[in-house]
DNA sequence: AAGAGGCCCTGATAGC
DNA sequence: TGCTATCAGGGCCTCT
């Protein structure tokens, strides 16, 4: 699921249902995350009150009223469920993103408030919480990380001398986050759509006019992704709920032999897999 | 130093 | 129906 638009959504929820709130309880069902869980996690974090819930790329950051930090990570699978209590019962909220019906498995973390429960869920468990104990840890973690597209640091003279002397393709590229964070695998590919470069052109070929639409697209992509509400695909079975709507508007993305969606383009999607990952787009506005 | 490839893990789906 | 193979929104580590 999670790609910055996504995670973003999540954090947004979490902003308006937990922020100024104190932990009460933590359960922990299986520490053994992409990275393991703590020990201590859940003496850490009982009794701290969420002061501030800050995102970094696809990074959720968590200000504890103790001055440490709760930093985690869905990975490819996780996604967060928050439960309202009533009378007794805590019961799904569907109001927000990615929260419709609990599944029953794979639901690793629960951070309980008085009214309130955060449940984490990950199949795969590529997700993680880490525990940074100052502002200086939590900035030293996220050190090597490039620029999100919105900051204005991520800008033609940056990514033109980052580009020196690199060989590989630009898809590439927009999926490694020591240059760019918060772009994965779907984004990067709708954004080569609306820049009308091809994934496999290699960096150094790019003109000046092109790294300029990268910057633009990057932007437009996710902002409008983050509007939608972010997108949903391969949800779970059985279950019914708020889900993003991004997905809808996805130019190429999952679209593999469809025609191309630009007005008057006679172009086809095609999907190329490029280091593993699988990349979509239009034969014919994407040619070069 | 940059880049390719493997690996972590479960579940859905396609093909036989 | 049930097997196996493949693929999935991420990122870290190792090897060359």
């Amino acid at each position: 699921m999670p790609e910055l638009p996504e995670v973003e959504v999540v954090r947004q929820s979490l902003d308006k249902k937990i922020r100024r709130k104190t932990v009460k309880k933590i359960i922990v069902r299986n520490r053994n995350l992409r990275i393991k869980l703590p020990k201590n996690f859940a003496s850490i974090m009982k009794n701290q009150k969420i002061i501030k819930i800050d995102r970094f790329s696809k990074y959720i950051i968590l200000h504890l009223s103790g001055g440490k930090f709760c930093l985690f990570h869905l990975g490819m699978s996780g996604t967060i469920h928050i439960l309202l209590k009533k009378k007794k019962n805590f019961i799904t909220n569907s109001s927000f993103y990615n929260t419709p019906i609990l599944p029953k498995k794979h639901n690793h973390i629960e951070i309980i408030f008085k009214d309130i429960k955060v449940i984490y869920n990950d199949p795969r468990r590529f997700g993680f919480f880490q525990i940074l104990d100052n502002s200086f840890l939590l900035k030293k973690r996220l050190s090597h990380f490039g620029p999100e597209p919105f900051q204005s640091k991520f800008n033609l003279n940056y990514i033109s001398s980052f580009f020196k002397k690199k060989q590989k393709n630009i898809k590439n590229f927009l999926l490694d986050q020591n240059f760019v964070s918060g772009i994965g695998n779907i984004y990067a590919s709708e954004i080569l759509f609306f820049c009308k470069i091809n994934p496999i052109k290699e960096v150094h070929l790019l003109q000046k006019k092109e790294l300029k639409k990268i910057i633009i697209n990057s932007r437009r992509v996710l902002v409008n992704a983050i509007k939608k509400g972010g997108s949903t695909i391969r949800d779970f079975k059985n279950t019914s709920g708020k889900k993003g709507n991004f997905q809808k508007d996805f130019k190429v993305y999952d679209r593999e032999g469809l025609r191309c969606k630009r007005k008057s383009c006679e172009g086809i999607i095609l999907k190329k897999v490029i280091t593993n990952r699988s990349t979509f787009f239009c034969n014919y506005c994407q040619k070069n």
